[in-house]
DNA sequence: TCTGGGGTCCTAGGACCC
DNA sequence: TCTGGGGTCCTAGGACCC
C-alpha cells in the first residue's frame, strides 16, 4: 500500500479577504469583521489587523482599540462568504474530487493520484491547486500536506499566511514532539490547563505518557484518541461530510432578558429563522431543544421529543416556547436559542398533533428585545457595511452614515479602487441591493440560482 | 465596558424493555 | 421479599472546532 497524503487547505483570513476583494478600497488595511454591538466579538480579521495583535473571537470592542482609529469593522455578509466558499471548493473538487469539508474556509482532501508519492511531487500538486484556487476566486489559500489530518492541518497552520508545508514522514515525529500540546486538535483551554498542572507542556511530553494516564488525565475515549494522534497515528478516513444532525439558531442580546414574556417573544424570530434552515434542509425534526445563556455565562438546554417528526412551525416553535425557564427563576438571560434534532425524511404531515400548546406558546408574545446583530433597528435606515445599488453610479457599500448623510463607496471586485460619494440618508437614487453583487461573478450566481 | 453563532462529539444518569 | 445484565432512548451538561 503506497503511503497516503493527506492535504488541509485553509483559506488566509477567509472573512476579511473577501470583504477586501469585493472591497477593493479595504486592501491594506486592518479589517476586522464581526458584531458591531458592545457584546461583539471578531469572527474575522485581515493580516493587517493581526498586526496590531487583533484575533478572531476576541470581543470586538478589544480588537477595535488594539487596532486604532484606522480599523475598518464591517458586519459579517455570511450570503457573500458562502458563495466565495462554494466557489473556491468547486475549483478544488475539480483536482480533488474527495473533499471533507470543516467549515467556510477549510477542508481536507485525499487526492488518490498522490499515493506513493514523493514530497516535491505533493508540492508541485499543492502549488497549482493554490495557483487556481487564486485566478478562479482572487483568494488566497494555504495548504499544508502530511500522512494524516492532524500532521496535514498543523502544517498549513505553519505554511501561512500563503504558503505551502508539505511535512515528510521522516520530519513527522521532530516537528510533532516540539510543539505546545495545545496545538493538538481537539486539545482546548480545559484540557491544555489538566495537562499544564502536571507539568506537561509539548506533544512530545504527551506522547511519553502512558495509555493509562493519559485515559485517567482526558477520559478513557477521548484521552487514548488525542493520545495515538500525539504520536504520529493518524488513519482516520477523509470523507465527504455527513447530513447535518442538528440545525439551530441563537442570538445574544444587547441587554440581558429578565421576563418570560420577553423569552417568549424573543422565541419568534429565532425560532423562525431555524425553520427557515429546517425547510432548506428539507428533513422534520423530532426534537426541539431550548438554550439559554445566563449573564455569567453558563448555559442551561432543555429538550422535548416529539411523537413524530414534523416541519410544521407552530408545533416546533410552540413546543420551544413551552420548555422556556423563567428569568425570575434563573437569572438575566444574554442568550436565547433553539435547535431541531432528531432530522428524518417527513412523507406526509400527521392530520392531527398531539402537542398541546397554549395560546402564548402558539402565538408569542411580548416585545421584540433586540439582538447584537439588530442593535441599532431603531436607527438610520442605512449602516455601515450596506451594499447599496446607485441609479448611476451602480453597485457600491456604504462607508459612513450619521447626522442624515452617508458615504458611498463605488466599487466592486471587477472595478478595482472606486471613487466615494456622499448623498442624503434619503436619496431617491439609492436603494438597497444584493450583497453577492459586490462579487460580481454573475455567471457563477446565475449558475446557483438555477 | 469581556467573551458570536453554527456545529460535532462525549459523558452520565434514569426510564424502560426483555 | 437486598436487588442481574444488556440494550436503547431520552435528557442535560460540557469540551471543542472554526
Amino acid at each position: 500500500m503506497a503511503a497516503r497524503w493527506v492535504l488541509h487547505l485553509d483559506m488566509d483570513a477567509f472573512f476579511a479577504s473577501v470583504e477586501q476583494l469585493t472591497r477593493p478600497t479595504l486592501r491594506d488595511r486592518p479589517v476586522l469583521v464581526g458584531g458591531l454591538g458592545g457584546r461583539g466579538v471578531v469572527a474575522g480579521a485581515s493580516y493587517e489587523a493581526r498586526v496590531f495583535g487583533a484575533r478572531s473571537a476576541m470581543p470586538m470592542h478589544q480588537a477595535r482599540r488594539l487596532v486604532g482609529a484606522g480599523a475598518v469593522v464591517l458586519p459579517p455578509r455570511g450570503v457573500v462568504y458562502g458563495l466565495a466558499s462554494r466557489r473556491v471548493f468547486d475549483t478544488v473538487r475539480a483536482r480533488v474530487p474527495v473533499l471533507e469539508q470543516l467549515s467556510y474556509d477549510e477542508a481536507f482532501g485525499e487526492p488518490t493520484e498522490l499515493a506513493g508519492a514523493t514530497s516535491s511531487e505533493v508540492e508541485a500538486f499543492c502549488q497549482a491547486l493554490r495557483a487556481e484556487v487564486r485566478t478562479e476566486t482572487g483568494l488566497v489559500a494555504s495548504v499544508g500536506a502530511g500522512s494524516g489530518k492532524q500532521i496535514a492541518k498543523i502544517a498549513s497552520g505553519l505554511a501561512k499566511p500563503d504558503g505551502i508545508r508539505v511535512v515528510g514522514r521522516d520530519q513527522e515525529q521532530t516537528l510533532l514532539s516540539g510543539l505546545a500540546v495545545r496545538k493538538l486538535w481537539g486539545i482546548g483551554p480545559v484540557a491544555e490547563e489538566k495537562l499544564h498542572r502536571l507539568g506537561i507542556e509539548t506533544i512530545g511530553a504527551f506522547a511519553a505518557l502512558s495509555e493509562a494516564e493519559v485515559a485517567d488525565i482526558l477520559g478513557a475515549t477521548v484521552g487514548p484518541a488525542l493520545h495515538r494522534l500525539a504520536r504520529g497515528i493518524d488513519d482516520r478516513p477523509v470523507a465527504e461530510n455527513a447530513p447535518a444532525k442538528q440545525i439551530s439558531a441563537e442570538s445574544t442580546f444587547a441587554e440581558d432578558l429578565t421576563t418570560l414574556e420577553q423569552l417568549r417573544g424573543a422565541m419568534g424570530p429565532i425560532g423562525e429563522h431555524a425553520h427557515r434552515r429546517l425547510e432548506k434542509d428539507g428533513r422534520g425534526a423530532r426534537t426541539v431543544t431550548v438554550k439559554l445563556k445566563r449573564s455569567d455565562m453558563s448555559t442551561l438546554t432543555r429538550s422535548a421529543t416529539l411523537p413524530y417528526a414534523t416541519t410544521d412551525p407552530s408545533t416546533l416553535i410552540g413546543t420551544a416556547r413551552r420548555l422556556l425557564l423563567d428569568p425570575i427563576e434563573i437569572g438575566p438571560v444574554r442568550l436565547v436559542g433553539v435547535g431541531f434534532s432528531g432530522l428524518t425524511e417527513v412523507r406526509q404531515e400527521p392530520l392531527f398533533t398531539d402537542v398541546d400548546l397554549t395560546a402564548e406558546e402558539t402565538s408569542g408574545d411580548g416585545p421584540l428585545p433586540s439582538t447584537l446583530s439588530d442593535a441599532a433597528a431603531a436607527a438610520p435606515a442605512w449602516r455601515i457595511g450596506d451594499d447599496v445599488s446607485h441609479t448611476e453610479h451602480g453597485h457600491g457599500w456604504v462607508q459612513g452614515a450619521g447626522h442624515g448623510v452617508m458615504t458611498v463607496r463605488f466599487e466592486t471586485r471587477a472595478t478595482g479602487r472606486g471613487p466615494a460619494r456622499t448623498f442624503s440618508d434619503h436619496d431617491p437614487a439609492l436603494t438597497r441591493a444584493n450583497p453577492v453583487d459586490s462579487l460580481a461573478w454573475p455567471e457563477f450566481v446565475d449558475e446557483l440560482a438555477r
